[in-house]
DNA sequence: TGTACATCAGTGAACGCGCGTTCACTGATGTAC
DNA sequence: TGTACATCAGTGAACGCGCGTTCACTGATGTAC
């Protein structure tokens, strides 16, 4: 690549990067105007235009990475359970919040403009979690307890369960650090993790009881 | 209440319903507009602050207005749940989209604006998600299925994932008439209540052998 | 009941501001010879 | 390798627009006597 597609490139990344830092503190995608992304890179507004028809453009592009991001983290996620395959339930859920506190930011926009005000990111976002959806349902085949599992949309079924509930707990955990401090954040921390335990344990108990 | 009093009521309550069928027609709450509201209603902008101080206090009595709403609307669906006591799983999914359907906007505005733009928004929709958590315990303690169930704080826990379940499952719900029509719609909402029925009977074959 | 004054929901003009978008430009980088 | 021209990321001025907010106002309704 050239120098100039380089320093384009950098621009480019700024630019998203920007914008997922801005609709991720306090405000949401659809409240963030072109021109403010544009001076926290450090670029006259104009400038915006080599790179994006508009903020519509740049959201579908961000919600790509930040799926790509996702997806990353989330095999990663699968593979260490995977290895340690009796891996007590508290400990994924620890596993799995550390992943949230490794990428907030990534997960916030996902989660929060799933509902949100840009009717491009919704229908962008549907589909990337159409995929996670789909990706986890191919893992959960290869899990030793969900064998007796006959039907392939009850599988499914589970992964839809688990992809929205994980949702909800990534939002939780990050709210809790946003409403407390020090020692009573501590304990909300700690009383969460058990809680969403309870839930994982709810579910599969479910499971290994399941039959058509 | 004097004349006075009621035309003023009236102009609130109005200002109030344009807030709620502007932030729920493809838009969020955070980026509609004082200006956008009162034209609405068909009220000069100024006329906007002999009822609220900005959109922020607008917003917060919406979410009081929109959990009441969801209060009532939800005690009658649990109501109905203890009357025929052996109600079909897939039955109960059914009055649960029926009740979607009869308050779209409601369900909607509460569930994408959990996570919006607005930070008292915000605020409030998660103080009134912890109240209806804790009716719906109260409401569960008193079904047969659940006697079992000593800790408390297990109770609790299935409220919570019964509320964010139903919260997406509406939000889906929703959704499907936007992405389909005709005969394509009823196809995926028949496909839908299925997928939802599946997901209660998972969960309450995981209660039923439930044990700490 | 009638009158004289007070209240106050709604009006309309005006303001300064940030927005998205256009346009002609600059000057560093790329390319052809 | 050196030169002459082309490309194009970023600039800066300018535009019209909708925004939130202020202010002095109007006239219907309420209240005191």
């Amino acid at each position: 690549m050239s120098i100039r597609d380089e320093r384009k490139q950098q621009s480019r990344q700024a630019l998203l990067d920007a914008a997922l830092h801005l609709s991720t503190s306090g405000r949401s995608f659809s409240s963030i105007s072109l021109r403010e992304v544009a001076r926290e890179v450090g670029l006259v507004p104009t400038a915006f235009y080599r790179h994006f028809q508009d903020m519509d453009e740049l959201g579908k592009e961000l919600v790509d990475q930040v799926a790509l991001h996702l997806k990353s983290v989330l095999h990663q996620l699968g593979q260490s359970y995977l290895q340690h395959k009796s891996t007590k339930t508290q400990t994924s859920i620890e596993l799995f919040v550390q992943a949230v506190n490794h990428s907030p930011k990534q997960w916030q926009f996902m989660i929060s403009e799933r509902w949100g005000g840009s009717e491009t990111v919704r229908a962008a976002i549907a589909r990337e979690i159409e995929f996670l959806i789909e990706d986890l349902t191919t893992d959960l085949t290869k899990l030793e307890n969900f064998k007796h599992i006959q039907q392939p949309q009850d599988l499914n079924v589970l992964s839809t369960i688990l992809t929205n509930m994980s949702f909800t707990w990534a939002m939780t955990w990050l709210n809790l650090s946003k409403q407390y401090q020090g020692e009573q954040l501590k304990l909300q921390q700690t009383a969460f993790i058990e809680n969403a335990s309870t839930q994982v344990r709810l579910l599969f108990r479910g499971i290994a009881n399941w039959e058509r």
